[in-house]
DNA sequence: TCTGGGGTCCTGCTACGA
DNA sequence: TCTGTCGTAGCAGGACCC
């Protein structure tokens, strides 16, 4: 099969500005104003920025201080997470109306595969700009959608298609852009190689030292030569990339590998009592999203970043696969044994991998002796927080004046609030 | 003036059993 | 009995993505 024969039938679909543009929905009064959603602490950092913004040089995973450097007069918003999460879900929605194979890649982005619906909804350019109308109508919302006959054309196609910002304001983009088979190489060879994906800063001077700027430049060299530069793996893949070839379908059902939870704190932590009550709150939150997915895991994970950003993990596999908050912050616990917080421990993070299904799950031999004793404890909070809310029941060491302040997903996405100590 | 949080994937090393 | 090899699992670190 020859990739550059197939039709163009590979959609990716990429909201614009959407956590500032969820914003605008909701607070339509900020129209036209340069707006930054993220952290507002001094380690926060920028989740989106509205195209007004983007003219003054502001761009995600910059730091907030630069960018109110940058922008002092923008309108800086906390972002709300389970809000934008709420609005994925509805126009993934749409998508999935079209065609069954969505692979959602993150909140604001997805691949659609939609050969299977060629014949019923027309050309794949004509379901793009569907699409697109979907979104407008029933969310209010724009995006941008690249066509292709490969996946990672299409998403390079959605970056020609997108508004850019300019300091007259955003030039709309065509919202559609279309990359036939037989043009796969014209569109690509020009591009600079950083644009592939997976070429980031560590590959992109590796590759610049042996002189290669652009995809036609890798495309060019024979494979053993990149190979001997970027390892066998990443190699091979990378020079099939720049020859137009990607073989890889859109997946839709996508098992989740691991689930964890992080935070930077917003002064470093010297005391290994004070990071045990972080692990406790971690805990919760990551058993508690297992539990919640039906899920157990086996290999628990600490991960520590220092004052000087030096990050090392420590691991453990353990007998059982486990879901109770107990289990993981013993594991946990186990872990930051090994580690010498003194220097100023700046971020925390815990997560677990291994996952399978909670049917799979095997009793540990103490379960079997003396019965469930933890997971009893854990599924009667669950059922509390089903009943009277997340914030009924939690940790006492996640208490403060105003009640329960739980870890939760989201709840700290872009950096610490401003406003904590 | 630094650098978030959620992930995935790959590589290199070590240990271990066959 | 000793030594080498091979596959696999576990662990740590790093690169990359949005």
């Amino acid at each position: 099969m020859n990739d550059l024969q197939q039709r163009a039938s590979i959609l990716h679909v990429d909201m614009d500005a959407f956590f500032v543009s969820v914003e605008l929905l909701d607070q339509p009064e900020l129209r036209g104003k340069p707006v930054v959603v993220g952290g507002d602490g001094e380690r926060g950092v920028v989740a989106a920025a509205s195209y007004e913004a983007r003219a003054f040089g502001v761009h995600s995973a910059m730091s907030s201080v630069q960018a109110r450097r940058l922008c002092p007069h923008a309108v800086f918003l906390r972002g709300r997470y389970h809000r934008y999460s709420e609005v994925s879900s509805q126009v993934m929605a749409i998508f999935k109306d079209v065609t069954p194979l969505v692979e959602p890649l993150s909140l604001d982005e997805a691949f659609l595969d939609v050969s299977g619906a060629l014949k019923l909804l027309g050309e794949a350019p004509d379901i793009a700009a569907s699409i697109r109308q979907r979104v407008l109508d029933e969310q209010g919302l724009t995006c941008s959608v690249g066509v292709a006959s490969t996946k990672f054309v299409a998403k390079l196609a959605t970056e020609a298609a997108k508004p850019k910002a300019s300091t007259n304001g955003p030039q709309f983009g065509t919202g559609v852009f279309v990359v036939e088979p037989e043009e796969t190489l014209t569109f690509l060879r020009p591009l600079p190689v950083e644009s592939l994906w997976g070429v980031g800063p560590a590959t992109l001077s590796k590759l610049h030292r042996i002189g290669v700027m652009t995809i036609a430049d890798l495309a060019d060299l024979p494979e053993e030569n990149i190979v001997a530069v970027l390892g066998r793996s990443q190699g091979r893949h990378l020079h099939s990339l720049a020859n137009g070839r990607d073989d890889r379908s859109v997946e839709p059902d996508r098992a989740m590998k691991s689930i964890g939870h992080e935070e930077t704190f917003s002064r470093d932590h010297h005391l290994r009592s004070t990071l045990d009550r972080e692990l406790v709150q971690f805990a919760d939150a990551v058993a508690s999203r297992l539990r919640a997915q039906g899920l157990v895991g086996r290999t628990v994970q600490l991960k520590v970043r220092f004052g000087d950003f030096t990050t090392i993990t420590r691991s453990t596999t353990l007998a059982v696969a486990v879901d109770d908050s107990r289990a993981l912050l013993d594991a946990g616990r186990g872990l930051l044994e090994l580690v010498d917080p003194s220097q100023g421990v700046r971020l925390l993070g815990l997560s677990v991998s291994g996952l399978s299904s909670d049917s799979s799950r095997q009793l540990t031999f103490d379960e079997a002796i003396a019965g469930p004793g933890w997971q009893e404890a854990d599924r009667t909070i669950d059922e509390i927080r089903a009943r009277f809310g997340e914030e009924a029941i939690g940790p006492a060491v996640a208490t403060s004046p105003d009640g329960l302040r739980l870890k939760r997903r989201g709840a700290q996405q872009w950096g610490p609030d401003a406003t904590e100590s």
